[in-house]
DNA sequence: ACCTTGACGGTTC
DNA sequence: GGAACCGCCAAGG
């Protein structure tokens, strides 16, 4: 039975992650590596995203566009066709984005003790 | 098995 | 502010 558990991409644990972010929040890539249980592994955050099976994963949508950088900023090149999609969807939620920047201090998510207890699963 | 790549982060200047 | 540097290390070639 054990035999096949070998192959387990951080991916699924990453995108799992980002799909608990509330609409309307935002959150780091670090951050989200953390509550994965990645401590450190922001890059790997960032290629999770972009791996994202289209069409989601276990039948959910990854809300990519809700993971920015710990400077509250967009991390695509400005005006490039992901920067311009995220930036849109991010207003959409009623986020304020000036110009590549997101005031962290008023949309990051910041999940409250119970949800932090189910994250780090015992 | 070795080498390069990263939708990053923190420190420093 | 912002730019340069370096640390991190899984994934993919």
């Amino acid at each position: 039975m054990a035999t096949t558990e070998s192959i387990k991409p951080h991916y699924e644990q990453i995108w799992q992650t980002v799909q608990l972010i509330p609409k309307g929040k935002v959150a780091c890539y670090g951050q989200i590596a953390d509550l994965a249980g990645l401590p450190g592994r922001a890059r790997l955050v960032g290629k999770a995203l972009s791996k994202i099976p289209k069409g989601g994963w276990q039948g959910k949508l990854v809300p990519w566009y809700r993971v920015i950088n710990s400077q509250g900023k967009i991390s695509f090149p400005i005006n490039s066709p992901y920067f311009l999609e995220q930036k849109q969807l991010l207003q959409g939620e009623n986020i304020v984005v000036l110009g590549v920047k997101i005031k962290l201090k008023d949309f990051q998510w910041q999940p409250d003790y119970t949800e932090l207890l189910f994250l780090l699963k015992f």
